[in-house]
DNA sequence: AATACATACAACCGCAATTGG
DNA sequence: TCCAATTGCGGTTGTATGTAT
């Protein structure tokens, strides 16, 4: 007899969260910042369990989220990522600072599988000829890749010191693709547009909203948008949590090169094999 | 207009890993 | 060192929305 789960107790509320849990939610983390989940449902007051106000908070509410289409650049770098690590989503999100795990995971499934799928199929179908390869040497291509990048992955483990994870070493993070200066405006974007879908999908609590209940909920969604404009990176409140410490991780450079430098001839083969797809619209 | 089907994504579940007493 | 509590992760499901018939 294991340990009951956390979540089947009478009384704790499952599936999507109102805007008014997400306010309670938010305006304890600022307070208090986020962490000790187990106490956040008592504290706060909501109907959750503890498990599904972490979820919520990392995959949702967490300062820094993108969220909408992935680009180009983004699905070529998952793509890499997956091939090299398997369905580590985790590992994964934290080369995609902006992007969650669970929005990585379910790109993967939704899209790129597929696309993968069918240019695997129509490699089958010769397709792999059109871009200079049999099956068989389009394979072995892939394969010569995925050892490279382990090749790659030893060699970087075997470096030590601190490495500079988030230096200028790192392009993807520095300047390639700039980071959003405020990730703490996102969020503040994050809950305005949560709140304007709030008034757009409740038009009843909003014709009401001169009763003095809606009027307060809307009085605290402001104050929690206005305070959490004015918590700036530099205060760090929320710097610990937004991500898992890239410098913690494993140092990478080589990796990352791999990864991120499309001349790097040992990926290109795969990329230029997924251009050809991702390029035309015949996918999808 | 109604229905069926497909898609996207938020959320849940269970297990593994980590932490702290 | 052990064990229970807590947190993190990946797989899966449920549901809202869009599209085709």
């Amino acid at each position: 007899m294991g340990r009951p789960p956390c979540c089947d107790k009478a009384g704790v509320k499952k599936g999507p969260w109102t805007p008014e849990e997400d306010i309670m939610l938010v305006s304890y983390i600022q307070e208090h910042g986020p962490g000790n989940w187990r106490s956040v449902p008592t504290k706060t007051g909501l109907s959750r369990c503890s498990k599904s106000c972490r979820l919520r908070w990392t995959n949702y509410l967490r300062p820094g989220i993108k969220r909408g289409n992935f680009t180009e650049q983004e699905e070529k770098l998952i793509i890499h990522l997956q091939a090299l690590l398997g369905n580590r989503w985790a590992a994964m999100a934290s080369y995609l600072p902006e992007r969650t795990d669970n929005d990585i995971k379910n790109y993967w499934n939704t899209h790129l599988k597929k696309k993968l799928r069918r240019i695997d199929t129509e490699g089958h179908g010769g397709n792999h000829a059109a871009s200079g390869f049999s099956k068989g040497q389009w394979e072995r291509r892939v394969q010569t890749d995925i050892d490279t990048a382990r090749l790659a992955l030893q060699e970087a483990l075997l470096m030590e010191g601190p490495v500079g994870f988030l230096t200028e070493k790192k392009p993807f993070l520095s300047g390639r693709r700039p980071v959003p200066t405020s990730t703490y405006a996102s969020s503040a974007e994050n809950i305005s547009r949560l709140l304007e879908n709030w008034k757009r999908r409740t038009p009843d609590r909003r014709e009401t909203a001169a009763g003095t209940e809606s009027s307060s909920s809307a009085g605290t969604a402001a104050s929690v948008t206005q305070n959490w404009g004015r918590l700036s990176p530099e205060t760090g409140l929320f710097q610990e949590d937004s991500k898992p410490s890239l410098e913690a991780q494993l140092p990478l450079s080589l990796l990352e090169t791999w990864l991120l430098d499309e001349s790097y001839t040992g990926a290109s083969e795969v990329c230029t094999t997924l251009d050809v797809s991702m390029d035309g619209s015949d996918l999808l």
